[in-house]
DNA sequence: TGGCGAATATGATCCAGGTCAAAGCCGATT
DNA sequence: AATCGGCTTTGACCTGGATCATATTCGCCA
C-alpha cells in the first residue's frame, strides 16, 4: 500500500445542497428523538454543525474527539490507521446515516472522505444537554458502542480465520444489507471505496480483491456494471459463502 | 483447530484459598473505590459473588451478561468464538486483576478457564447501586470499554497487516507488560494458554506459533525454562520487532 | 516409577495469497 | 476529443504460513 492519500479521483458527482440537508434523511438518533420529543430534535438539529468534505479531505479532531457525536449525513467516511512503514489498515467504512462511535475515536485513527460527504457534528456540550433532556439518547449511544464492539469481534474473526472468498463475500453481504437498494434485478450497492481500501480493511491487497471480484462476477454471484457499482442478484447465495456462522443484524 | 474443549491438562496447581480471597489483590475498580469510599467498597465486596472454575470449566451467562461486572481475581479467562465448522477465534485473554467489559459479552462469545481461576462477579443491580453511590465507577467502567476498543483496533491491525514474527512478538511484549514479573534475569511471564490458544488469538496455527517460539529462543530474545514459563531478558528488543509501526528485517 | 494422554516441537511438502509487471479503463480537465 | 493520472484488471511467478507426518516432552495418575 502506498503511503499517504495521494489525490483520489472523484468517482461521482453528488448534489451538494441535497446532501447538506438533514431532515430528509434522519439518522437513527434523530428519528427516535423526533418521535419522542420533536422540540428537542429541532433544538439539537439547529445547533448541530454540518461539515462538508471533498474527496480526500481529512476530518479534524473536533469531529473525532471523544464526547462529540458525529453522524454521516451523506457520502462516506473511511477510518484508517497508517503505520510508520506505510502499511495501512482500514478500521471501518461509515456510511450515510451511521454514527461514529467512541470506539472509532482512538489514537492513531484518522478519517477521510473517499467521496464528497457531509458530517453532522454534535459538540460535547450539546451532547450532554441532549442526554440530560432525553436520557434515551444516552441509552441509544451506549447500544451503538455495544453493536460496534460486536462488529469488531466479528471482523477480528474474519481477519484471523477467514479465507479470501469469505472475506470478500462477507464484506459485500454486509455492505448490501446496510446500504443496498432493492432493484428488480437484485440489490444494488455503491462502492465509493477503492479495491485497495477494501483490501486494507480485510487484510488483503488490491490485486487479490480485484481477482475475487472478477471470479464472483464470472460465477454470476455479482454484477459490476461499473467498477464502483455493484448488483447482487441473490443476496443469500453470497451469504452462504460469506459465512462465519452469524446472521447480520440490521439496526432500525 | 479441533472443535471443543477436549480435556485440558492442568498445568500447575493453584492455592485455592489464597485465590478466593479478594482484598489481597484489589482490582483497579476496588482500589480506587477503597480510597474514595471504603465503606462502599466493603459493601460491594461483601455482596460480590466469587466463582471458582477448574481447568476447562465454562463460564455461565450470569457472569457474561451485559450489566454484570466480572473481574478475574486469580487465574485466567479465555474468551473465544467457535464457528460452526470448528474453526476457533480467541477474542481475548483476561488475566488476574482485569475486568470483562461489555465488549466481551457479545453473542457467540463463550469463556472458559485454562487454569483454575476465580472470578469476582457483581450482579447488575449491585453495579447500578455502586454507580449511583459512586459515579466515578461509571466513568471508570466507561474508560475500560474505551481502552478495550483501542486494544481491539490494535489487534485488528495486527491480524490484518502483521507478519508471524510481529504477531508473536507483539503478543509476548503485551503479555509481559501486563502480567510480567521483574526478575534479575529479565521479565518472567506465565503462559497459562496453549500454543493453539495463542494461534487462535493471532490467526495462526499451533505449529507456526511453536516454530516462532523456537526461533525466538534460539536467537536469545526469550528463554523457555518450561513451555509455560517465559523469561524475556530484554523487553525492548522484543518491542522493536513487535511494533506494527516499525519495520524490522531479521535474518530467519 | 512407569505409562498414558495431551501439548510441544520439528521436518517435509503444499498452496493460498502476495509480489511484480504490464495493460486497460474511466472520469476529470483542457 | 485528447490527454492525463489514478484505478482496475490480468498474468506470471514467488513465498510465508498451513498441512501433514512424526517424534518428543511433560505432568498427572496408577
Amino acid at each position: 500500500m502506498n503511503t499517504q492519500q495521494i489525490k483520489r479521483r472523484p468517482r461521482r458527482r453528488f448534489s451538494e445542497q441535497a446532501a447538506s440537508l438533514c431532515p430528509q434523511n434522519y439518522c437513527a438518533l434523530c428519528r427516535t428523538m423526533e418521535r419522542a420529543n420533536p422540540v428537542l430534535r429541532e433544538f439539537v438539529a439547529e445547533r448541530a454543525e454540518r461539515r462538508a468534505y471533498d474527496v480526500g479531505d481529512t476530518l479534524g479532531d473536533a469531529v473525532l474527539r471523544d464526547g462529540t457525536v458525529s453522524t454521516v449525513s451523506s457520502g462516506m467516511i473511511i477510518l484508517q490507521r497508517i503505520l510508520d512503514d506505510g502499511r495501512r489498515f482500514v478500521v471501518d467504512f461509515v456510511s450515510k446515516g451511521e454514527t461514529l462511535t467512541s470506539g472509532h475515536m482512538q489514537k492513531d485513527v484518522t478519517a477521510f472522505a473517499p467521496i464528497p460527504s457531509v458530517v453532522c457534528v454534535l459538540a460535547p456540550d450539546l451532547v450532554s444537554t441532549m442526554k440530560r433532556a432525553y436520557p434515551q439518547a444516552a441509552v441509544q449511544l451506549y447500544e451503538l458502542t455495544l453493536s460496534e464492539q460486536d462488529r469488531m469481534i466479528q471482523h477480528m474473526t474474519l481477519l484471523a480465520r477467514g479465507g479470501v472468498r469469505e472475506k470478500i463475500s462477507h464484506f459485500l453481504y454486509t455492505l448490501a444489507r446496510r446500504n443496498g437498494v432493492k432493484r428488480e434485478d437484485g440489490i444494488e450497492v455503491d462502492l465509493p471505496m477503492t479495491r485497495g481500501d477494501i483490501g486494507d480493511y480485510l487484510g488483503l491487497n488490491t490485486e487479490t480483491v480485484s481477482r475475487q471480484f472478477s471470479q464472483l462476477k464470472k460465477s454470476g454471484a455479482i454484477k459490476l456494471p461499473k467498477p464502483d457499482r455493484l448488483i447482487i442478484p441473490d443476496i443469500e447465495a453470497l451469504h452462504i459463502q460469506s459465512l462465519l456462522s452469524t446472521k447480520v443484524e440490521l439496526p432500525n
